[in-house]
Parts: C-alpha cells; sequence; structure tokens
DNA sequence: GTTGATTCTTTATGCCGTAAAGTATCGACC
DNA sequence: GGTCGATACTTTACGGCATAAAGAATCAAC
C-alpha cells in the first residue's frame, strides 16, 4: 500500500524548489533542522519504505517528532515534492551526441532505469501534475536536447518524448513493484510465482488452451542468466528489447519526412 | 493521495477469482450480500473516489458497516484484487485481423485507453504482481493474438506486448492523474497551470533560457480543439502520436528478419 | 427445543497526517 | 539587564484508516 503525491500546495512548493534558503539573524532558538536535512532524511526513509514512509519516521531519522517537521515544511506532500526533485539531481543534465541519438537516447533511458531500481518511491509521484523543480526540468531538457538533434518538429517530438517516458517508467513500474512486493513478505520472487501457479494450476488446470497465444509468447525463452533472479532477467530483456523497438520507430519517423 | 495492491494473499485471491460460487443450505441467517455484490459496489466507490476508497464507503453503499464485508472478503487487498479483475470484463476479447495487425493493435489500444479513463484506479494496481484473473488473461491474450499474427518470434514479441502495455498505461495514467487532480481541488487544468506558471515566472523568469530545448518542444502546437480542455487536447494528441511511432518501430522488425 | 454455525454490528487497537496548545530559547529593544 | 515577542520544538488531541475481537441475532439440523 503505497501514497503518492505531487501535489502540494503550488506556490509554497515551487518556492521552496526554486528560491534558494535565505538565511537571516533572528529571535528564538536556532534552528536545529534545515530544508535539506528533512528532505534527505525523508528520502533514505523513503528509499528503504517505500512512498508510504510516515512523517514520523523521518522525524525519528533526524531525533525529532514529526510535528518538528512542520516548521520548516508546509506538510508531506510538499515534503514528497521537494524529495522528488532533489534526487533528479542525480541524473546527468547533458549527453554525447557524438555517435548520434540514438546511442544517447539509450543511455538516457538506461540512466532511468537504474534510477527508478534506485529510487522506486519516485514512481508514485504523479507525472501528470508536474512538481516543476529545477531537477526535473533538466532530467527532460537533456532527453529534448538529443532528440531535437534529429531534426523533427517539436510536434512530433513531444509525442516521442511522451512515448519514451512512459515505457521507461512502466518497465521500471512493473519491476519496482515485483521488488518491493518480495521484499514486503519476504518471499523470492521464484518463490510468489510459484505459490501463485500452483494454486493457478490445480484451479484452472486448461489454462494454456484457454489461452493459446499467451502460451506462444510465454515459451520461447533464451538461456537466462542464472546469477540473477527470474524476474530481473526477465524485465531486463523485456525492456531493452522494447526500448529497440520504440528506437526503430524514431528512426523511421526521422527517415521518412 | 492514492493506495494499490495486487498484493493480497494469492491463494484467497486466485480461489475467489476462478472459483464459480459454490451454494449450499448451510445453517445461519442467510446472506444478505454477495462476492460480486461487494465487488459492483467497490467499483462503483472506487470509479467515484479513486483508489483511496475506504471499506466503510464500500459497506454503506451496501447499506451494511465496513466489518460486514469481511465475512466474505479476506480483506482490502483481495477485494482490490476482484475489482481489478471484474472491471477487465469489459473489454473485448479478440480483435478483428481482416486489415492486418496495425488497425487491430491500435483498436486495442484505444480500448485500454477508454478502459483506463472510465476507471483510472486500476492504474494503481501493480502489474508486477499480476492478480492473474481470467479476464486480465483474455485482455493480455487479445493483444498476443493480434502480434503473432506478425510471424515474430515470441521471444521478440514479449518485449513487444510489454512496451505497448507500458505505453498505454503510462499515457493513460498521466491525464488519469491530471483529472483526479483537478478533480479534487475543482480546479481546472487550466487554472491550476496558470497558477503554477505564474509563481514560477516570478521565481525564475528566465525559465526559458536555462532550459532551450523544452521550449523548442513546447512551440510548434497544433491549433486544439477548443471543446477539450487544454490537458485533455495535448493528451490525445500525444499518445495517438507516440502510438504512431511505436507500431512503425513494430512495422520495421517485421520487415526485417 | 436445543445446539452450533453463520451474518452482521459494536467496540477497540494501532496506525496515519496534522491542528492546537504549551514550553523553552534566543535577538532586539528599553 | 530585564522584558517582550518571535521561533523551534514537544505534547496532546482529533478524525481518518484497516481490521482484530467479541457480542447479538438468525436459522438448519438434530
Amino acid at each position: 500500500m503505497v501514497v503518492y503525491a505531487g501535489q502540494g500546495d503550488p506556490r509554497r512548493s515551487i518556492e521552496l524548489l526554486w528560491r534558494g534558503s535565505v538565511v537571516e539573524s533572528r529571535p528564538g532558538p536556532k534552528p536545529g533542522l534545515s530544508v535539506d536535512a528533512i528532505v534527505d532524511a525523508g528520502i533514505a526513509v523513503a528509499d528503504e519504505q517505500g512512498m508510504a514512509f510516515s512523517m514520523r519516521a523521518v522525524g525519528e531519522r533526524l531525533g525529532r517528532t514529526a510535528m518538528a517537521l512542520y516548521t520548516y515544511v508546509p506538510g508531506k506532500n510538499e515534503l514528497v515534492d521537494l524529495m522528488y526533485d532533489r534526487t533528479m539531481a542525480e541524473l546527468p543534465g547533458k549527453y554525447s551526441l557524438d555517435d548520434g541519438w540514438r546511442p544517447a537516447v539509450t543511455a538516457w533511458a538506461h540512466d532511468m532505469w537504474e534510477f527508478y531500481g534506485r529510487h522506486p518511491w519516485v514512481l508514485q509521484v504523479s507525472q501528470a501534475r508536474p512538481v516543476l523543480g529545477p531537477h526535473e526540468f533538466a532530467v527532460i531538457e537533456a532527453l529534448a536536447a538529443i532528440l531535437v538533434s534529429t531534426g523533427l518538429p517539436g510536434r512530433r517530438l513531444r509525442g516521442i518524448v511522451g512515448a519514451i517516458n512512459y515505457f521507461v517508467r512502466g518497465a521500471a513500474q512493473t519491476i519496482a513493484e515485483a521488488r518491493a512486493a518480495g521484499g514486503a513478505t519476504g518471499e523470492a520472487d521464484e518463490e510468489w510465482w510459484y505459490a501463485r501457479s500452483a494454486v493457478l494450476m490445480e484451479l484452472e488446470p486448461e489454462l494454456d488452451k484457454k489461452f493459446p497465444m499467451l502460451h506462444v509468447l510465454e515459451n520461447d525463452r533464451e538461456p537466462i542468466d542464472p546469477s540473477l533472479p527470474y524476474l530481473e532477467n526477465d524485465a531486463l530483456e523485456n525492456f531493452r528489447s522494447g526500448l529497440g523497438v520504440l528506437l526503430d520507430g524514431i528512426e523511421a519517423a526521422v527517415a521518412k519526412p
């Protein structure tokens, strides 16, 4: 069970995101915390517990109560907005175009893939109402810069940027959720699938006959890397191969006007 | 704020999903509810309130307390599993291949797009740990059946199925979340963007210069349909155009071995 | 008529985000 | 140097959530 945001008060979120922290001499006790420290703690907690982290947990990590955070941050939604943008700072702002756009887009996609693997909770933050923080801008700018080099018009590129983004997010989400579910129950992935399939086969032995085309898809497997869990093999294979198809589509768009 | 599931107890979810309801004569009061009625009520509530619906709300709609539901359903997670599979029954199980695979995939994608529009909470159910219900199987089977007709091997098709699925989900999610956020605050989309942009421009007037490639993407707009809100125009245009790119990629894969 | 299984309600527990009120600490001014 | 008021932080409290536990009402089978 997970919560998502991206819905903080626009003004306050954006001010916190873009305004440099102004330090003045003020009456009262010295601040023991800072927005930055809280955001860092929030990220650490969310990396461990997912988006269902609590304000109490973030406070505890800083040796404070949950309410202490409200001195610095208007609420949990705004904190998530800040955490979201902060993590994006990990990503490169620029990719080399020396070998053309295709390797650059591939690199961007793989960076995103690994990024979502490190911070799966980010996938729960709404895309529709973007936080509009500087680092999020930079990430999309990096992809846009690559794609503009294809010479395609902005009109075409918006759909392409969307498609790449959706694809990477979707692929990452699938594996992130699988990891989270496995981690939560302590079950390895194989066990989970095994338990599920066993019950299914017991209740519906004719499954392969009822869904023959799925059967076709599920066979024809390549030898898998035994050092990785079953699901990671599958996910990575599907990610690479799906991305290849998408890039072929872009190539076709570039080739014909 | 939204909750997602797909993590119910495997055995109990799958039994409920696949086992026909067995009716026996039993002591005790006659059941006033049924699993089916509860699932229907759950869907109705989730369609209105999103995944953050409460067991209380579902019970209330049936004239019962929240706890009454636990007689029929082990918990909220399992209920969501059932709701998820039930809604999928709305979708066609077969698409005509008379005009080839491309119009068929397009039809499948548009059906999914509209389906997610009707039931946006479905997008919050984990894909990684599929519920494995009969109707979910049927939906993927329908897509698989179309794609198998391309003659591509299962190995290639898995990535393609994933890519299409991720893309459609991602595109639908973006617009679903935007609608939800607008509905929650009562703000129309334009207002929301306006408020956000105004603050942003005030704090960072040089935005276009800092992110010039994004600026390129955002201009070059087609005339929009004034009967639709701004965001729906954009989302639908991006969906169609992104899907086209993806299908071009599949076409390329089909053309060369 | 009694027993025991079953449906449903009531009550209670322990989470959550956060509002409100209280306490301690300090800079600025008299 | 003493007071005032702003600030940092804690305590307490509220209404929400899923759901465990216990009790009340209902009915088939003996």
